[in-house]
RNA sequence: GCCCUCGUGGUGAAAUGGAUAUCACAACAGUCUUCGGAACUGUUGUUGGGGGUUCGAGUCCCUCCGAGGGCACCA
C-alpha cells in the first residue's frame, strides 16, 4: 500500500477517536522540506465546523497519533504549525524501506492505481491529414498523447493507441484539385508541401477552381473517376508512409489507424437514422446545440457529405465495435473544444454510454511569436523542420562543450528536448514557442534529466563494491535529501495519470535532478565511508530518471 | 455582439482554497586540483485594476481592462 494512504488511514482513525465524524481532509507535501514530509489541513477543517481552536484540536488529533506510534512504523514526528496544521515526519526506516523497491528496474507496477486497474482506455492522438504536413500542432499532440498513454499504461490499465487521419474531406479535394491542374503526380514528399498549400489558396481566390474542389471532393467520395482514384490512392500512401516514419522517430506504435473515409460513411448513416436528434435546416442537417446552452452545428452539408462532427460521432462508435473501451480519450487542439461540446451533446443522444466514457483532452498551440500557426495560410514549420533546426543547434553546442555524441543518441536528445517542453507546462495552454528559447536546453529541460541519468549511470559503473544495499547507513545531509524525495516518484505518477497532466511528472524529475546534483556536488560517492548506501541512493535516482523519462516518451541514453 | 479559455518577477512557466507564492532562463556575485562543468552555491526581483465570499484567495463570485480561440455547411 503506498505511504500516502497509511496516512490518510491513520488520520481517520485519529480523528475519530478525537470524537468528531470523519471529514474530507487534504494531505500534501508541504512547500518546504522544514515542515516535513506531510502537511495536514484537517484540524483547520473541523474546527471551522464543530466551533473549536483549531490548534487545540490539531494537538489532541497528535496525541492520538502518538497514542498508535508503534503501530505506525512511519511516524516520527509530528507537530502543530502555523494556523493550525499538522506537520508530520517520516521515520528514515520508512523513507529507505522503499528505495529498494525503487531500484528494482523490473518492478514498474509498483504505482498501480485501482480505479485503472484493468480498464480498457483508448487514447486517438497526433492525427494528421493525409495529403497534408505533419506540422508542430501534430508534434504536441503526438507528445502529449503518447506521454498519457504511457503513464495510465503505468497505472495497470490496458491502453490502445489510435490514430485518426482524415483522408477525404475538402483539405484532400484542394489538394487533389490543384494537383490535377499543376501535374504534380504524388511520386515524392515535396508533393505533400506544395499541393494543398497552393490547392488552399487558389480555392479562396478563384470561384471556377472553388467549384472544380466542390466536384472532385464528391468523386473522392464516391470514387467515379479513374484519374482522380490514382492521383488519390498514391498521394494517401505517400502521406502514410512519411507518417509512419515520423512516429518510429517519436517513438509511437499506433495500434488502430482510423479514417475518415471508413467513420463518413456510418457516421452519415446514424446521423439520418436519428430525425428525432438531428434536424434538416437550409438544406443541410443540423444539431441544435442551443438546447444545451451550446450553438447550432452542421453534421451533413448540403451536398449531403457529412461534416468532422458526423465522423467523430461515427468514429465513437467504431472504436468501440473493435475495443470495448471503459475509456476514450481523444486528444486534440484546443480550437475545438466548442464543437467538441456539441458532439458531446449530440453523442449523449445518439450513443448514451459511449458518451459517458468519452473526454476530451483538449491541449494549447504551438504558437510563434507572429501569431498562430496554420496549415492553411501555407506557412507551416512541420515537426521534421524542427527537429533539424534544434539538432543543428546542438551540434553547435556539443562542439563548443569539445563533446562527442554519436548519431542516435543525438537524435534522442534533439527529441527529448523538443518533447520535454511541450509536457513540461499544462498541456491546456499555450506554449509559445521561440525558436531561440526552444533550443536553449539548460535549466529545466529534457537534457539536464537526460545528463543527469548518465552523469549516475557513470559513477555506478564505476563502483566496486556491491549495491544495492538494504540497510541504510549514516550518512550526510545531501544523501538524506534525497532520500525524501525518491520515495515519492508513484505518488506523482498516480497523480499524474488522474489528471491526465505529465508536468506533474516533470516538475517531480527536475527536482528530483536537482536533489541529486546538489549531493553529487557536495559529497563524495566512490571512496567514502558510506559508499555502499551512496551508490544505492545513486541507483535509485538513475532508475526513477529513466523510468520517469520513458513514461514521458523520452529516451534516456546511457551516455551522452 | 454572444460564448469559451487565459492574465503570476525582465522572460518562460509551477502551485489539490492553505503556511514566508515555487522553478528555470537572463542579470550579478561566487564554488570546485570532476566520482562526467550540459554541474553546484548565493543575491536581486512576481499574482492586470477594483469590489466580495472565507479562519485562509494566484485559485471561488461580481465588475472593469487586456490577450487568444470559437460563433452552421473546413478539420
Amino acid at each position: 500500500m503506498m505511504i500516502k494512504k497509511k496516512i490518510e488511514l491513520a488520520v481517520e482513525e485519529a480523528v475519530q477517536a478525537s470524537g468528531l465524524p470523519n471529514n474530507d481532509f487534504l494531505l500534501e507535501h508541504p512547500t518546504d522540506l522544514r515542515f516535513g514530509d506531510y502537511a495536514l489541513n484537517v484540524a483547520m477543517i473541523l474546527a471551522k465546523k464543530h466551533n473549536r481552536e483549531p490548534k487545540e484540536l490539531a494537538s489532541e488529533i497528535i496525541q492520538h497519533l502518538y497514542r498508535q506510534k508503534e503501530n505506525l512504523e512511519w511516524l516520527e514526528k509530528a507537530e502543530v504549525a502555523g494556523p493550525g496544521f499538522i506537520n508530520l515526519t517520516l521515520t528514515r526506516n520508512f523513507l529507505t524501506s522503499n528505495i529498494k523497491e525503487a531500484t528494482d528496474q523490473n518492478n514498474s507496477s509498483n504505482f498501480s492505481q485501482e480505479e485503472n486497474k484493468n480498464q480498457k482506455i483508448i487514447v486517438e492522438y497526433t492525427d494528421p491529414n493525409p495529403f497534408k504536413l505533419f506540422h508542430i500542432g501534430h508534434l504536441m499532440s503526438n507528445t502529449i498523447g503518447e506521454a498519457v498513454a504511457r503513464i495510465l499504461e503505468s497505472t495497470g490499465a490496458e491502453i490502445k493507441r489510435a490514430c485518426y487521419q482524415g483522408d477525404v474531406g475538402l483539405h484532400v479535394a484542394k489538394a487533389i484539385a490543384y494537383s490535377l491542374e499543376t501535374k504534380i503526380d504524388w511520386q515524392e514528399k515535396s508533393a505533400l508541401e506544395n499541393a494543398y498549400a497552393g490547392g488552399s489558396k487558389k480555392y479562396e481566390e478563384n470561384d471556377d477552381f472553388k467549384n472544380k474542389v466542390i466536384v472532385v471532393n464528391k468523386k473522392i467520395y464516391d470514387r467515379s473517376d479513374a484519374e482522380i482514384n490514382a492521383l488519390y490512392d498514391r498521394g494517401r500512401q505517400l502521406s502514410l508512409d512519411y507518417f509512419e516514419s515520423i512516429y518510429k522517430r517519436l517513438g509511437t506504435k499506433f495500434d488502430y489507424y482510423f479514417f475518415e473515409s471508413e467513420t463518413g460513411q456510418f457516421g452519415r448513416e446514424t446521423v439520418l437514422s436519428r430525425p428525432d436528434v438531428f434536424v434538416k435546416s437550409d438544406q443541410a442537417i443540423v444539431y441544435q446545440g442551443e438546447q444545451a446552452g451550446l450553438h447550432t452545428r452542421v453534421f451533413i452539408n448540403r451536398e449531403g457529405l457529412p461534416t468532422y462532427e458526423a465522423k467523430e460521432l461515427g468514429l465513437a462508435k467504431i472504436k468501440y465495435d473493435q475495443y470495448p473501451y471503459d475509456r476514450s480519450i481523444i486528444v486534440t487542439g484546443n480550437e475545438i473544444v466548442e464543437y467538441f461540446k456539441v458532439l458531446l451533446s449530440a453523442m449523449k443522444k445518439v450513443f448514451p454510454a459511449l458518451a459517458d466514457k468519452t473526454k476530451h483532452l483538449p491541449h494549447g498551440m504551438l504558437r510563434l511569436p507572429t501569431g498562430k500557426m496554420s496549415s492553411r495560410t501555407g506557412e507551416v514549420i512541420t515537426a521534421e523542420s524542427l527537429l533539424i533546426a534544434v539538432k543543428e543547434r546542438l551540434v553547435e553546442k556539443i562542439s563548443e562543450k569539445k563533446i562527442e555524441a554519436s548519431g542516435e543518441v543525438l537524435d534522442q536528445i534533439a527529441v527529448g528536448a523538443v518533447k520535454y517542453s511541450i509536457l513540461r507546462q499544462d498541456i491546456g495552454k499555450d506554449l509559445i514557442f521561440d525558436l531561440d528559447k526552444s533550443i536553449a536546453f539548460e535549466g529545466n529541460s529534457g537534457p539536464y534529466l537526460q545528463y543527469t541519468y548518465a552523469r549516475a549511470k557513470a559513477v555506478l559503473a564505476k563502483a566496486v563494491n556491491n549495491f544495492p544495499e538494504e540497510t541504510p547507513r549514516e550518512t550526510g545531509e545531501g544523501g538524506k535529501l534525497l532520500e525524501r524525495w525518491l520515495y515519492r516518484f508513484s505518488e506523482v505518477v498516480e497523480r499524474s495519470a488522474k489528471e491526465y497532466a505529465p508536468h506533474y511528472l516533470c516538475t517531480y524529475l527536475h527536482e528530483l535532478a536537482g536533489t541529486f546534483n546538489a549531493f553529487y556536488a557536495t559529497e563524495k560517492i566512490i571512496g567514502s565511508e558510506d559508499e555502499t548506501w551512496k551508490l544505492t541512493l545513486t541507483q535509485a535516482t538513475a532508475t526513477i530518471m529513466k523510468n520517469g523519462l520513458n513514461l514521458l516518451g523520452i529516451e534516456a541514453p546511457e551516455r551522452m
